[in-house]
RNA sequence: AGAGAGGUGGCCGAGUGGUUUAAGGCGCACGCUUGGAAAGCGUGUAUACGCCAAAAGUGUAUCGAGGGUUCGAAUCCCUUCCUCUCUACCA
């Protein structure tokens, strides 16, 4: 959420970021401005109709003591008109108040100086391109037909017990699935990140503070009856770990990395680019969080970045790294760079990490807060997946493929205990 | 899930309608004292919002959360969340 500080004292900055995302917030800001200058009259007449009353409630109080009591009534009557009136006034307030955060959590996070302006993810900027597509043999299969030849994933099993989009992961597919858990969380400890498990299951307010409320509402499933949803990442629960805490600046860097498994509705998504391991509704996933002081996070960004580089680089999957550009940038994100690794055989692209610098935008909503020698100040947050497994599942299969087996990258065989499938 | 007991500042803990402006203690910070330390003494010690150019200051709100009763609520009522004990169930 953005601070109304910030639109006051950089209205023309804010408005013009904007246009990057290709949204026009000229109105909604103009109006937050004015709201918020509402609100302070209001709060400033409430104030004083308060104070009143706390006097004159004291002064009855004392006339009671004297037993004067046909004095005190008088007053008491005075008293109750002037609660009269003060009721009203808070009920503006609350509704001042209510307006002015319900504008502020529809707008978007100013997009960084770095994020270029596009549509879509045509427009996203590449700043790194590397490993080598492999040369694949002329009866190469896709992910989907290798997992069913070998049977190692399930996809119609999962549609039995649940349904599209939640597949089945047998035998050196499922050993596989906790290898890559197992490295992924083992190079994010040795990068110093402290692992940590949290719940799956979130509650709305937690939703709100990590900015999925309300823009994704539709995305996350919701367990009505106990009013819960099943966390789309763990960067929710994660991240609220430190929602209403005030931190010394000494217990900085914190930084986190949590395996969960995902789980996301990816309403309207269909088509081919969905087939197989390419989108689900449930997945697994290791995750990094980072709170930072404000003049360290774009470093911890780049920290971060390199990190991600450094695990896929080990799994020698073809990727790069891309700059999203203002459309396809996250509501809730300043800056994210996405990692695709190269799928051979479907010929492109999977995205497998996300690592964004969120900057004041979660924590504003979060009130988490930096104690620097008494000053206050909004901590940064940052996360990143390190890594998404589905899409680097995928990529193994496909790219490291033989007439007759799969090999799996030497990083990886201490942890699966076998070379090939 | 049922019955009971609770939730008060960084922590412990007093407080059943108006000298609570939340006692007292611990902790922490600073000062005095000391050769140095401890003890002792003194002062201070939350968060949010408003006013003020800012600081100082000051007003308001906050005793788990939300509502209500009252001129006045930590205290009474309702709702809700959480914790503990017992019972039931259970990996």
């Amino acid at each position: 959420m953005l601070l109304v500080s910030k639109i006051l004292e950089n209205f023309d900055e804010v408005s013009s970021s904007m246009l990057k995302r290709n949204i026009d917030v000229n109105n909604q800001l103009k109006k937050i401005i004015e709201l918020d200058k509402s609100r302070r009259e209001t709060q400033s007449k409430l104030d004083s109709h308060l104070a009143d009353s706390n006097k004159l409630a004291k002064k009855i109080g004392d006339i009671f003591k004297k037993g004067e009591y046909e004095k005190a009534n008088s007053y008491k009557e005075k008293a109750s008109l002037l609660k009269l009136e003060t009721k009203k006034i808070s009920d503006v307030l609350n509704s001042y108040i209510n307006d002015l955060n319900n504008l502020l959590l529809d707008i978007p996070n100013i997009p960084h100086q770095l994020v270029p302006k596009g549509d879509s993810e045509n427009d996203n900027e590449e700043v790194l391109n590397e490993g080598k597509i492999p040369e694949l043999h002329a009866n190469a299969l896709a992910h989907w037909e290798l997992a069913s030849k070998h049977d190692i994933i399930d996809f119609e099993l999962g549609n039995k017990i649940t349904g599209a989009g939640f597949p089945v992961y047998k035998d050196k597919g499922a050993k596989l699935q906790r290898a890559l858990i197992n490295f992924f969380l083992d190079k994010n400890i040795e990068a110093g990140y402290k692992e940590i498990q949290v719940p799956i299951l979130v509650n709305e307010l937690s939703g709100t503070s990590t900015g999925q409320l309300p823009d994704k509402e539709g995305q996350m499933y919701m367990i009505n009856e106990d009013n819960l949803y099943l966390a789309p990442t763990a960067e929710v629960p994660v991240t609220n770990i430190y929602r209403d805490c005030i931190l010394n600046s000494n217990e900085l860097p914190i930084c986190l990395t949590s395996y969960t498994p995902c789980f996301r509705r990816e309403a309207g998504s269909y088509g081919s680019h969905v087939r197989g391991l390419n989108r689900l509704h449930q997945f697994d996933k290791v995750e990094i969080v980072r709170i930072e002081t404000p003049e360290k996070s774009y470093l911890a960004l780049d920290e971060m970045v390199n990190h991600v580089k450094s695990i896929i680089s080990e799994l020698n999957l073809p990727f790069r790294i891309v700059r999203l550009c203002g459309g396809d940038l996250g509501f809730t994100s300043c800056l994210t760079y996405d990692f695709e690794v190269y799928s051979a055989v479907q010929k492109k692209w999977l995205e497998v990490s996300s690592v964004s610098n969120f900057e004041t935008f979660q924590s504003n909503r979060l009130k988490l807060r930096i104690n620097d020698n008494g000053s206050k100040v909004l901590a940064h947050t940052l996360n990143g997946s390190s890594l998404a497994l589905p899409r680097i599942v995928a990529c193994i299969l496909e790219n490291f493929q033989t007439e007759k087996s799969i090999k799996i990258p030497k990083a990886l065989i201490p942890y699966t205990g076998f070379d090939k499938i």
